[in-house]
DNA sequence: GATCCCCATTGGAACGATCAAGTCCGGCGG
DNA sequence: CCGCCGGACTTGATCGTTCCAATGGGGATC
């Protein structure tokens, strides 16, 4: 198996090679390489000087087509961007590169038709091009997961199956009402009394479920809700009318709303009315995207753990491929606020 | 090489499962799949048939090797997130998505310390994990380019080579010049005639590039530019401080920025003092952010075109795998303007 | 001193595809 | 009738790694 003398530069060394510059056998240069502990101290050091010294890294195409494990861990790029999920994604994403690579892993992007037999989920996981998948956008009892589910592919979803309680796969998402509650409890501490909610749509379970936090919130200290809620799509321009609304027929003198979008349309409103957020009416947004963060003079808004959703996500993965058979619970990480001068 | 009938059915079906039941070889099932044309139509059908029944698809792993080729590309993530970028980069990974599985390639990411031997770019392809990389941050004349140049490493850079005109990758990149100029161009044709810039650091090559489009396009026109330029850090901050300033010292009545941050200090300055773009003062920003397209009144931008970028990108590529040896010559796009209600 | 055991290391055989040569066969020109 | 050609398909080797079973040598045990 020697190579010849005269072969191209550009070939990368072998197992083989650096087996024979250390004088021993591939099998222990791949011990050395996988399992460092078998090896007497001595012969691990020559072997790790020849694989220094002819810069070797072992092939990744062999190694994947032996363990049948590729070490690449599927994401979807959902096709539409809406804005509130655009920074929150960015920032997801981030996280879960990180946090892969530290696992030894590495995050492959795709897109287009899911349920391709081709370039989807299934094509991808038969030919064994990723070991698992990571699917994020479960906003309305998404039928990614079931799908998944069905086919006992390996798989853990940032976000709850909200369709399918029961469902048995391992999931990771925050406590959409603990954000909410946490945004009008702050509201309530800085004296406002009639804080209205403007969320989604009512099939949105997401957006349920953050309005059951603003509920809670003011029920417990006895204050109203009715008149104070609107329910619109997930958009600047619907959440500059609602909050028009609200604001003629309710006085509220807070708005928490279920994503930055909406709480922009709220902006919106007040500019149009030449009130100031933070000084006339307090505005808490959700998600702190960085328009929260640049826009004048700064949106007060819920902030979504991501990294430690991204670590959590990459611990049921690994707990996951560990042990194919064992069912893991699910998470349910808390989110902070992030406190700016519209509140 | 016949299956043991009781196998587990998680077992995904090879070649030679399909050339079994289609009754031809292996190798004809690689044609089938590969070069149809290579086949008897009836074969080929027949042979269709078998990896529809058996739900067949090629084992990447066993591909991989045998090609010494992965169909990935590399694509690191740029550790800080700069407000800018942000948008733009995700606007750009999902263009890149996509242009790519048309090609016929996935997208790989990763992190962390790029000349790290073991993560960075150089372990990803001495491992032959990916195919070639995508470079995109080449704000001051990029050392990893110049890194990967030297290593004779296939790769594509969004972003001309600043530090070396006469290097010969492959870029992409937009014209910043041009950009400006259209944003320049614009105020003027709405009747500014004292159009200040504020950009980047003079060390910027992108800044200077983009800042050159603003005075050519005054030039133009005879129109002064002598104290309606300022150049500060990438920051909102920096962006508020210096506007005021130049409100104050030069009276323009209309702002061209490097950026969306520095526009949305802009902004600040204008709702600190009562006024209101695009009435009293016109701002155009740079990037076309979300932030940009949200905002209350919306905000006059640059837009790159991202899309056209990715295919520019994917081209080069493809031309790059196909052909190592030729030098492919850099690509310009150019930019289109966002208008909005700031201007 | 023979036996047993354990540890470090070895060599052959996969993994599942493609490459590079074959082989087979019908047709066609001389 | 022979030889040659080219299309359609097959066969063996190979990519570089890890799995598996086996080997040899050096104590410790009896």
């Amino acid at each position: 198996m020697t190579r010849m003398p005269g072969r191209a530069p550009t070939v990368p060394p072998t197992l083989a090679d650096v087996a024979e510059r250390a004088g021993v056998s591939r099998q222990t240069v791949s011990n050395a390489v996988n399992n460092p502990e078998l090896l007497r101290a001595d012969t691990l050091v020559r072997v790790q000087e020849a694989i220094e010294e002819l810069g070797y890294s072992p092939n990744r195409a062999a190694r994947n087509l032996r363990t049948r494990s590729s070490h690449l861990i599927g994401l979807r790029m959902s096709p539409v961007q809406e804005f509130t999920a655009n920074a929150a994604a960015d920032r997801f994403v981030h996280s879960l590169v990180d946090t892969s690579r530290e696992a030894g892993y590495h995050v492959l992007l795709f897109s287009g038709d899911p349920t391709d037999p081709e370039s989807g989920y299934d094509g991808l996981l038969r030919s064994t091009a990723v070991d698992a998948f990571v699917v994020t956008d479960t906003y309305l009892g998404n039928p990614q997961a079931a799908w998944l589910r069905e086919r006992r592919a390996p798989f853990v979803a940032f976000g709850r199956p909200w369709d399918d309680p029961a469902a048995t796969h391992p999931w990771v998402d925050v406590d959409g009402a603990a954000g909410a509650e946490l945004a009008t409890q702050h509201l309530l501490d800085k004296g406002h009394t009639r804080i209205a909610w403007i969320g989604w749509r009512k099939d949105s379970f997401i957006g349920e479920d953050r309005r059951s936090g603003w509920s809670r919130a003011l029920k417990e200290r006895g204050l109203p809700t009715t008149g104070l809620a609107s329910r619109v799509e997930d958009t600047v321009n619907s959440g500059r009318e609602a909050s028009a609304v609200l604001l003629d027929e309710a006085r509220p003198t807070g708005f928490v709303c279920a994503s930055d979008t909406l709480a922009m349309g709220v902006m919106h409103t007040l500019a149009e009315r030449g009130m100031h957020a933070g000084e006339d009416v307090a505005v808490v947004g959700f998600d702190d995207s960085q328009t929260a963060q640049v826009m004048h003079p700064g949106l007060t808004s819920v902030r979504q753990p991501l990294e430690d959703v991204a670590i959590e996500v990459v611990n049921a993965l690994e707990g996951l491929l560990a042990h194919p058979r064992r069912i893991l619970p699910g998470k349910l990480l808390v989110p902070t606020l992030a406190v700016r001068r519209s509140s």
